[in-house]
RNA sequence: GGUGAGGUUCCCGAGUGGCCAAAGGGAUCAGACUGUAAAUCUGACGCGCAAGCUUCGGUGGUUCGAAUCCACCCCUCACCA
């Protein structure tokens, strides 16, 4: 059984594209004309009571096409791509178990990386000492535990730059965690890739400033649907703060800071679109530089059709 | 009409005679990315490959040298009428 369910010829579509590019429009369209099953790539959309801010597929549309692996977290939770490749490959082998194709949709590509390409055997995260580390930083500064890496593991010290306390903290977390550096751990563990082999589609506006207008419309339409409801809940519920992966979300980050007061509106909702639009930026970072992804134009008008060549050439 | 404050590179905003193509921030563009990734970080950012060239509301002046000083003009804001 097993054996059957990592045969490379088993099917696996993956829809990557950066926010606002009508991923889940196309991929919902996609599925009224195949069996497939969605699962959603995307670290915001895995939090329950995060919908209008995320974009996330309304009811009616997740009764169109039901997404896996949405509404899988509390807010106050924090979430890995570690945990995402687990997940992702469950609901892989459930779908065809089911007998029907797995599309993943969504715009994570950490995500996307780690499902297709695996991830070294690494500890996951410490809230112990990622506190310890915090302090130290603190009372000594980045630049002294930069030197200790350099130290301790000269070869990430090069690579993560003084700066970077986000992977600071982790090279060092993963020493104190291990006694081993990251060096010596990624090449200990050849990372295990995707056992099938996945067609990759990636939906892109081609006109940035047609994708501005669209962030920026979206914005103004999450504002009208009651976005500043929806956080004014989380917020109200006292054991959330930006500390936390959810609410640095964008847009929530930035509605947050105007429920502190520490923001006007004005200024809440268009540091939340420039949010936004460099979300989409960095997300056009990773496609560029991803090999192998067929190109799809988000404003053909033929895009379902279209969309649906390169998937019938795939699946023959 | 009068008085006061001010007009700086896309925006905000420093700069008050040379060390200024002009601090800093924002935006934008490009890039990085192995358990936080909608995160975190890096670089570029007047024009030019370069020598160099053109900028600090406008015009003229002072000076070896002006974004900085002077004169006039235009515009903005505040207050008085």
């Amino acid at each position: 059984m097993s054996q059957s369910l990592s045969d490379q010829s088993l099917p696996v579509i993956c829809l990557m594209g950066a926010t606002a590019t009508g991923k889940t429009d196309l991929a919902v369209r996609l599925a009224e004309r195949l069996p497939c099953d969605l699962i959603s790539v995307d670290s915001a959309l895995i939090y329950r009571g995060m919908d209008i801010g995320t974009a996330k597929p309304d009811v009616e549309l997740l009764t169109r096409a039901p997404h896996r692996l949405i509404d899988i977290c509390d807010p106050i939770e924090s979430y890995s791509a570690a945990e995402f490749r687990r997940d992702a490959l469950n609901e892989i082998e459930t779908t065809h178990r089911n007998g029907r194709i797995p599309l993943l949709v969504g715009g994570t590509m950490l995500y996307f990386k780690a499902l297709l390409e695996g991830l070294a055997s690494l500890p996951k995260a410490d809230p112990v000492i990622r506190q310890q580390l915090l302090e130290q930083a603190e009372t000594e500064g980045w630049a002294v535990l930069h030197r200790r890496l350099q130290q301790l593991d000269p070869v990430s010290a090069q690579r993560i730059h003084p700066n970077d306390p986000q992977r600071l903290q982790r090279a060092l977390e993963v020493y104190e965690l291990t006694g081993k550096t990251l060096t010596q751990l990624w090449q200990e563990q050849q990372a295990a890739v995707l056992p099938f082999t996945p067609l990759q589609l990636s939906i892109e506006v081609a006109d940035r400033a047609l994708l501005h207008r669209r962030i920026e419309q979206r914005f103004h339409a999450m504002i009208e649907s009651g976005f500043e409801q929806e956080v004014r809940a989380l917020y109200q519920r006292g054991d959330l703060d930006p500390s936390m992966p959810s609410i640095r979300c964008v847009g929530y980050r930035q509605m947050w800071a105007y429920l502190e007061g520490e923001t006007s509106s004005d200024t809440m909702i268009e540091r939340g679109i420039i949010a936004t639009r460099q979300l989409a930026k960095r997300q056009m970072t990773w496609l560029r530089s991803w090999s192998g992804a067929q190109r799809i134009d988000a404003c053909d008008p033929n895009i379902v059709s279209n969309t649906l060549k390169f998937v019938d050439d795939y699946l023959i």
